[in-house]
DNA sequence: ATCGATAGTCTCTAGACAGCATGTC
DNA sequence: CTAGAGACTATCGAT
């Protein structure tokens, strides 16, 4: 190693290194080899991209590009290689949330980024995108994923053509066709099963835990539900249990059986402080029926965990997890995949999991694995445990044969499905980086699809996508010549799915300046980029009035079909922005809906994009009756406001609540707002002298 | 008439990326 | 690859 970056290391605390980065040294990936490495989580595959992110910037004067699949992983990997900003290294943090600004870009070394922001940016054609030197593609097994891994496979396949030269490592989780990976990739691989706290993984059986050594443990019998044992056994011992459950409910429920016997265990300092914590968590937002539970669970030592709960709530019970004031969690698989939060036992209750149309299904062996790996603090646990629970013998045996001696799953490229294929086709005609439909298939022949299937069939589907962009105007074919039309190209650039574009278009061609909020909601909800929400009995004839009595701009599909049920469910989504706008109460909106305050945060996001790229359509095609429209409704949908609130909305520090407010009191423009007198706004609930401060230093300058 | 045990029936089900330009209560 | 936990309801008997 050169002796320049074992300098830098020891500044940073590293002396020595962990077996599997030892190996990757070896594999020469410091003299540019590109890698896989394929170990368990925590075995320090950061360290290692690190060194070589080091010297890339150092010594070729490089970029380096650092991909991963989440922001929340993004936000802590950027937290991480911050350390380097001390001998010089510039490292920006580039996701959805996060700035952007591309030219910005081009001056920093690192640049931290979700695949889907990497793959975005390639679609501005950065200017330095040649001088990306090293690409690390983090959780590279998300290849597999039907939904997100051909964006992966997609945007490596574009990055190694656009940068022939550049180094690439991947990190992932073991699979089982790692090697396979790794010549896809003409990587050298690196596997290990090594890991800084060793895991003992087991099955939980009549009160014993069989481990996989054949070592057994016997359980006090606490209670008689086992799980609650089997909880306090660890907790009683000074660990945390991390418990990972099928659905919200049951990990609510579970949090909530488990709330009495954890409380008697907390020490007096640990009540007090848990109790802050408690009314810090009712602060945050609307109070809702589900802050109220989470801070009375909170207030006993136990959370739950789940994408319902907003960023915030979620953020500060990860936390409180850390800091080991929280004894013990129950999640959804959210936690398996996202940010490092380990803990001394891991219980996996439920290994089954509902799929639509389907039933119960066995989880993955990796997904298993993923969970089974949060097990073990380094220097707070000797050892980690990951327990299965057994109701039966032939269960128990199941499971061991199943899950625990089990090898994970092969990854398998995704690619191949006509949804993925449309998006990506487009964008590789609108970069440029292929120009006729022998470079178009030439492209496809390196994705992992290709050499894992062979191009025979796959040409036929391409050329078919082909067809239909070419059909819908998205894609023009000059002399042979493939060409994005203004419109493909906007499409490629605003990241939607070409299918939504074109509804988008064909649709707000017929709108004018009568059609209403909702008409523009149940637009934008009909396109495969917004989600549905499930429908449930009580829905239906609250659904099934609406389209009754109102004028749906859209054909209705027949009754009793698949395709009227997911109608259904898009209309409930538009139905649930709709009261959003309409300034109904969070909580009312979670009773009406069924959703956590993390859906409503979510489904907002996702409208505020769409309703700004139809925005973008409209300007394009010149609806000029649409335009005005479609932005005032974007600002509804942002803040969550009536059309009498957008202009108070736009003053900094004034949302929903603080709007309203204002409003009530009589103060309804920004002019009202200029000849008030600050001791008069100050009376208003819900605004004190910073805001008044604020209100004032704003509209004095318009 | 009221309560409550019991058995049968019904209902519901994980997650999360992207545009663009800056700041909710 | 087609489930299972928990909520809800009908029924019946005891008081």
């Amino acid at each position: 190693m050169p002796n320049l970056v074992k300098e830098i290391l020891s500044e940073i605390g590293i002396i020595e290194l962990y077996p599997p980065q030892e190996e990757a040294i070896k594999a020469n990936v410091l003299e540019g080899k590109n890698l896989l490495l394929s170990v368990p989580t925590a075995a320090g595959k950061t360290l290692i991209a690190m060194i070589c992110a080091i010297k890339h910037v150092l010594e070729r004067k490089g970029k380096v590009l650092y991909l991963l699949p989440l922001k929340a992983l993004a936000n802590e990997k950027y937290e991480e290689f911050k350390i380097l900003e001390k001998i010089g290294i510039k490292v920006i943090i580039s996701t959805g949330d996060f700035d952007n600004i591309e030219p910005y870009l081009i001056n920093y070394d690192i640049i931290i980024a979700t695949n889907e922001k990497a793959d975005s940016i390639i679609r501005h054609k950065p200017s330095w995108i040649n001088r990306i030197s090293l690409i690390i593609a983090d959780e590279i097994h998300l290849l597999g994923d039907g939904s997100r891994g051909p964006t992966l496979e997609t945007l490596l396949t574009s990055l190694r053509l656009l940068n022939p030269e550049s180094q690439i490592i991947g990190l992932s989780a073991t699979i089982r066709n790692a090697n396979e990976i790794a010549e896809w990739l003409k990587a050298v691989l690196v596997t290990s099963n090594w890991r800084p706290v060793p895991l003992k993984e087991g099955v939980f059986f009549k009160n014993n835990i069989i481990f996989k050594d054949g070592s057994i443990l016997k359980i006090n019998e606490t209670s008689n539900d086992p799980i609650i044992s089997l909880t306090i056994d660890s907790i009683r011992s000074g660990g945390q249990v991390l418990i990972f459950t099928g659905s919200r409910a049951s990990a609510v429920s579970l949090a909530k059986r488990l709330s009495e016997p954890i409380r008697k265990l907390l020490k007096r300092d640990e009540e007090r402080k848990l109790l802050e914590l408690s009314s810090e968590i009712l602060k945050i937002g609307e109070r809702n029926r589900i802050s109220e539970i989470l801070s009375k669970l909170v207030s006993y030592g136990v959370a739950f965990h789940h994408a319902g709960l907003t960023y915030e709530h979620r953020r500060i019970i990860e936390n409180a997890f850390r800091s080991s004031l929280i004894k013990c969690i129950c999640a959804t698989p959210t936690l398996a995949a996202g940010v490092n939060l380990p803990a001394r036992r891991v219980i996996i209750h439920d290994y089954r999991r509902y799929e639509p149309g389907i039933g119960n299904v066995n989880i993955s062996i990796m997904e298993e694995k993923q969970m089974a790996g949060r097990a073990g603090r380094p220097k707070y646990d000797k050892e980690g445990e990951a327990i299965l629970l057994a109701r039966s013998e032939n269960e128990r045996d199941f499971l061991f044969e199943e899950y625990i001696l089990a090898e994970p799953e092969r990854i398998w490229s995704r690619l191949g499905n006509s949804s993925s294929l449309r998006s990506h086709i487009l964008a590789v005609i609108a970069t440029g980086l292929a120009h006729y439909e022998e470079e178009l298939i030439d492209f496809f022949s390196r994705t992992l699809f290709a050499f894992q299937y062979g191009l025979h069939s796959f040409k036929k589907r391409i050329l078919e996508v082909l067809k239909m962009l070419i059909k819908e105007n998205l894609v023009e074919e000059r002399k042979e010549k493939l060409i994005a039309t203004k419109f493909g190209k906007r499409v490629s650039e605003l990241y939607i799915d070409p299918l939504s574009a074109i509804i988008i278009r064909d649709n707000l061609r017929k709108f004018n300046s009568n059609t209403t909020a909702i008409e523009y909601l149940i637009l934008i909800c009909k396109t495969p980029d917004m989600l549905g929400l499930p429908i449930r009995k009580k829905d239906l004839p609250i659904l099934t009035k609406f389209i009754q009595n109102n004028f749906i701009p859209f054909e209705i599909p027949y009754e009793d079909t698949p395709e009227y049920i997911s109608f259904l469910e898009k209309i409930k989504v538009a139905l649930m922005l709709n009261d959003w706008i309409e300034e109904v109460h969070e909580d009312k909106i979670i009773e009406k809906f069924d959703v956590g305050p993390g859906d409503i945060y979510s489904f907002v996001e996702n409208a505020k994009w769409l309703i700004y790229s139809s925005y973008e359509l409209a300007k394009l095609f010149n609806y000029n009756e649409v335009i005005n429209p479609l932005m005032k409704l974007y600002i509804r949908v942002e803040n969550g406001v009536k059309e009498e609130l957008i202009p108070l909305v736009t003053l900094k520090g004034i949302g929903r609540v603080r709007a309203r407010a204002l409003y009530s009191a009589g103060f309804k423009t920004i002019e009202d707002l200029k000849i008030a007198s600050p001791s008069s706004l100050m009376k208003i609930p819900h605004i004190g002298p910073e805001t008044v401060k604020l209100i004032k230093e704003q509209v004095s300058k318009l």
